[in-house]
DNA sequence: TAGTGGTCTAGACCACCCT
DNA sequence: GGGTGGTCTAGACCACTAA
């Protein structure tokens, strides 16, 4: 049992749950930012890995701790402030709240687009785009997975150019482009398949996933982004006050 | 990816989790909405409660089915379009969308602030104001849980009036105020405490809280919302085209 | 190769819901 | 009161990671 910890509740998962979050809070557990081994928190707190798994899984739920798949559990940072509406690209705007990022492009093809995707940009189901994969670190963690489809006709010969970097300074210096509308949509969701693996995640665990469709100032479609993130690791805030952009 | 393909993974609780979405996609498991029992379906599918619930709770977390406290598993229903920055009032927004709301009053007090909501509201902690919990019902199923913080120089008799409808209604109509500006700021989290027990779902539960703070046409503050919704229930959407009301 | 997390078994007791 | 979900035990094997 956690030590200072008076907590009556009789059940052992959450006494368990509240001792593993004041040792977070004092720092007992943070060493390192990994957890110690199921097995050891299990004998130190006397359960089962099965009750500590449940009580791990709240606290994860809850944006404390995250798991990397396979490799154990990890004390949550803060949250990223995150405003769709925020046309700063992904650097500037980790940098402003003095964070550090990294993007890291997974791969670059043409692809027919998905039925979905092609009713989001107004196109025949069928047609191709350029899909764009990658992914971006926060101070070292990976945090979110993004899948962009660019129009092939507004953006010939964009696979020439360097793909790791702003894509929103390439539309600026390269194509003369200025965002206009935007319309995203804000989905809670399980992390599965290729988002979940990316992001080193085990499937299923649960993320909030952002789909974006981007217009220039003429209200021409340009791009469509598919972002799947870690749930901790983002705090959606809008200000109407603030400009749009 | 590709509809209704054969999945060739070897894990039981895999095999569990798709044959239980095949099952709900053709309708075996809609029975009433509600699915059998943990007991039946680990048997029908020759495997343990343990194991059972682990698929269960993936599917869980990814919006196909929710869990009513003690009560069992059920189908969910498609997810309400939320644009946080319509200020439309609830009723009108469900029957845009074909779906019946319901409100229910929790309760209607004067209340210190806790220090999070004196902030958000620029005042000095320990401000009281008028607090406003209530619960909302879509098509019969409580989705989210609410909790309005007004200020109470601004609504001095705001507790004479019929709080079970809609506040956007009583401001325009009893105190001839327009919103103006919003902010707001999306997280996900577990549900627990009151929001989890007014929603009938055990703690631990993810969620999605949603916290706005409202201002009328001259700038000024009027009140906090903070909304507990249940994570399958709901889907954020904006798009600057629309007007920003 | 040792240890880890991921998964699974086959039970059990309790509090609570519904009838 | 019977059945339900919520919780828990005490093991086990496997795939993978890290050394």
């Amino acid at each position: 049992m956690a030590a200072g910890s008076t907590n009556e509740t009789t059940k052992p998962s959450s006494k368990l749950e509240h001792g593993i979050r004041a040792d977070l809070a004092e720092g007992r557990l943070a060493v390192d930012r990994r957890l110690p081994s199921e097995r050891e928190l299990a004998e130190r707190y006397g359960t089962t890995r099965i009750t500590l798994r449940e009580a791990l899984s709240h606290l994860e739920m809850d944006g404390l701790i995250y798991r990397e798949n396979r490799k154990g559990w990890f004390v949550s940072d803060r949250r990223l402030v995150y405003n769709p509406l925020w046309r700063t690209d992904f650097q500037r705007m980790t940098r402003e709240q003095q964070r550090q990022a990294s993007t890291e492009l997974i791969e670059a093809v043409s692809a027919v687009g998905p039925d979905a995707i092609c009713e989001l940009l107004e196109t025949l189901p069928g047609t191709e785009f350029w899909r764009i994969r990658r992914r971006r670190r926060v101070d070292g963690r990976l945090v979110v997975f993004v899948e962009h489809h660019l129009s092939k006709s507004v953006f010939t010969d964009i696979l020439e150019q360097d793909l790791a970097g702003s894509l929103t300074s390439l539309y600026r210096e390269r194509y003369a482009i200025e965002y206009g509308d935007v319309f995203f949509e804000i989905n809670p969701i399980a992390l599965t398949g290729m988002p979940a693996a990316e992001l080193h995640c085990s499937d299923g665990t649960f993320g909030l996933q952002i789909v974006r469709v981007n217009r220039d100032q003429t209200g021409r479609i340009l791009d469509c982004d598919v972002e799947y993130w870690r749930h901790d690791a983002v705090s959606i805030r809008i200000d109407t006050r603030e400009s749009v952009r």
